[in-house]
DNA sequence: CTCATGAATGAATGGTCATTCATTTGTTGC
DNA sequence: GCAACAAATGAATGACCATTCATTCATGAG
């Protein structure tokens, strides 16, 4: 209620700081603890700050993990529709090529991340906020890819192919090998996981995505 | 304490029964209020039952959480096993459909049971217990698909395809679309689920598996 | 019918945890 | 310096919940 006249941004930025600490403070308490053993004391403790602190900024413990959940999530779409919206790319293939990349990056397949992704749509079905928040593909951005891929058929003369399958089967494909990936990385390496993914694109896209590298 | 002599297993019954009572009304709560929303309440109110019962014949909420998880595990387990060790296939091709078939039969993707294994998986990274417990595909469940896959590429003389990479994508692809679609069956329905592992298969075994049907 | 045994009940217990708020700490404008 | 104010603290509160156990109930043997 103070004057904000001279706001000299001295003020604003710490909270931003704030409520940026505390999430990736509860990104480390999920990855580490699981969703279920999030509480509000480790998370503050993560922080290096006091238990109140939390609802101070969020508005209760629920809010805090939804936020967390946002994060992650906006953080997954900016990259990729970088990519998709980019003009850079000199081809159809060079651009699956980059969301081949993108999704087995390393800021993507961290395994903190990836804990905090899996274990928020493990509860989503039944908590409606969180599914709507998890969808790591809105209808949209599948649109998008579909597109994408079909640009890729045409170029390739396949009328024969359907590109929202072939959309839908990558896209859970991912799902899937980050999944394998993260629960049980001996049985799936991220490397073999990156192959099969790069397998399902080659099949698909023959004359654009080679095997190799 | 009793001597079991004339033991007309009026008593033993019971008990088994129980206990599935309770496994099947814990996984209703799973499916209806997510893992962390199940309580002791919850369950025995489902079951129809008196608070204190699930302790009396499981030892503790963990260990009944535990069961409830090898119980849905130990089911699809079974079916796998039944399809690869049975002798009545008449080809590879045969055997392969039967696996695409018993993944997509309403008994397995029936939401209740996915809701069970995914509310598991997305804690399982944090709890060592739940890891072992929920491998849909142990390793060696995984070796028998990729021999089975392989048989099916040397009857097509294919010596360029690695059995081992497209076994891995097909569990991957089979988790991802479950997952999609018990999340947000709009976007992804079971249907188009199933045609896109089809899909997949009918990609890497073209002589073995037909895309329609 | 009566007793013994084990199954089932649910009120009481104790522990955990989100949330609150009176108090302290640090900062800004004068 | 010094008000005035916001940010931060953490002990206290109350809700929720797993677990216990004294008691009740049902069954089968004698």
């Amino acid at each position: 209620m103070v004057s904000k006249a001279a706001n000299k941004s001295r003020r604003a930025l710490p909270k931003a700081v704030r409520k940026e600490q505390l999430i990736q403070a509860t990104i480390k308490c999920i990855a580490k603890h699981g969703l279920s053993g999030v509480t509000m004391a480790r998370v503050t403790q993560e922080a290096g700050l006091s238990m109140g602190i939390a609802n101070l900024h969020f508005e209760s413990k629920d809010k805090l993990l939804l936020e967390t959940l946002q994060y992650v999530t906006a953080e997954y779409a900016a990259g990729q529709t970088a990519i998709l919206d980019s003009d850079d790319f000199p081809s159809c293939a060079a651009r699956i090529e980059a969301i081949l990349a993108f999704d087995f990056s390393a800021t993507v397949t961290e395994k903190n991340k990836l804990a905090v992704w899996f274990g928020f749509l493990g509860e989503a079905k039944s908590r409606p906020t969180y599914q709507r928040a998890c969808s790591r593909q809105d209808s949209a951005s599948e649109a998008r890819i579909t597109a994408l891929f079909q640009q890729a058929l045409d170029e390739a003369h396949d009328k024969h192919a359907d590109a929202g399958l072939i959309a839908a089967g990558y896209i859970a494909l991912v799902d899937g090998l980050w999944l394998n990936a993260l629960v049980d990385p001996r049985r799936l390496p991220w490397e073999k996981a990156y192959r099969a993914a790069r397998h399902y694109l080659a099949t698909a896209f023959p004359k654009h995505i080679k095997l190799e590298n």
